[in-house]
DNA sequence: GATTGTCTACGAATTGTTTCGTAAGCAAAC
DNA sequence: GTTTGCTTACGAAACAATTCGTAGACAATC
């Protein structure tokens, strides 16, 4: 299944994936700490990112709880995956030296990467 | 300035950044091979991207001839950056383990990241 | 039991992207 | 000079995302 939630619904995935299970006013208030939104806006968002089978929800209380259904590095996977094709041409190592270029990772950061690396290295020897 | 091409608008980017100046029948061509699409949907989003300025466009000849007017690295950059703040809570790093995670590279790319590593470890230390 | 406040549901307006039909210009071929 | 073929320009339709007003349900409070 593809997974392909806007700029908008990432926002209210990101926030469900932090917080948990979460009703559409508290998802609003956290949304309002960034910008100006409605609460309809926020509401019919959630309504539609259910019905696209983005989030569940439990209607057994008058206030529904809704949840991600869809995880965080599932959907991680997939962006990254469209990007590395849409933009950098399929080269994933090409997207990893401009997001290094960028954003230069501190020394902590660094080490975890070349661990990371090492382990594909050895993979690779195999 | 802020780039914000759609995914359309980046093929025909793609197009243009390899294969330089070229008409709108010539992207066509290209885009041809991998989707269906008639002439005038080509031209249209040419025309609209030229007028976002996505493109200049030397029209001293009948076919006028279309530029990429945003650089290449530019443009991955902002959209990685954005793709960090939205998708990855802003961690650079995160998004480089997935990328590799999902999309291993081989040898010969693995060198080159860890070179890269190395000079910005240098940096580090200064 | 009327009022108030909070919730969901629904539909419509707005905006942006994508697609394409059609017309008009122009030059080469007949 | 008329036809043919390629070009640009224009506008409209189709679609999706976003926003929000309004109505109705329901429970707590007066």
């Amino acid at each position: 299944m593809n997974i392909k939630p806007t700029d908008s619904e990432l926002e209210i995935l990101n926030i469900l994936w932090e917080k948990g299970p979460s009703t559409v006013r508290e998802v609003h208030e956290v949304l309002e700490k960034n910008k100006e939104a409605g609460y309809t806006t926020t509401l019919k968002l959630m309504q539609i990112m259910h019905e696209k089978n983005l989030l569940k929800r439990d209607v057994s209380n008058k206030s529904h709880v809704y949840t991600a259904n869809v995880s965080q590095e599932k959907t991680q996977g997939q962006i990254v995956k469209r990007m590395i094709d849409n933009v950098f041409n399929g080269s994933a190592s090409q997207l990893v030296m401009q997001a290094l270029g960028n954003h230069k990772p501190n020394t902590e950061e660094l080490n975890e990467i070349k661990k990371y690396l090492e382990e594909i290295e050895k993979q690779n020897r195999k």
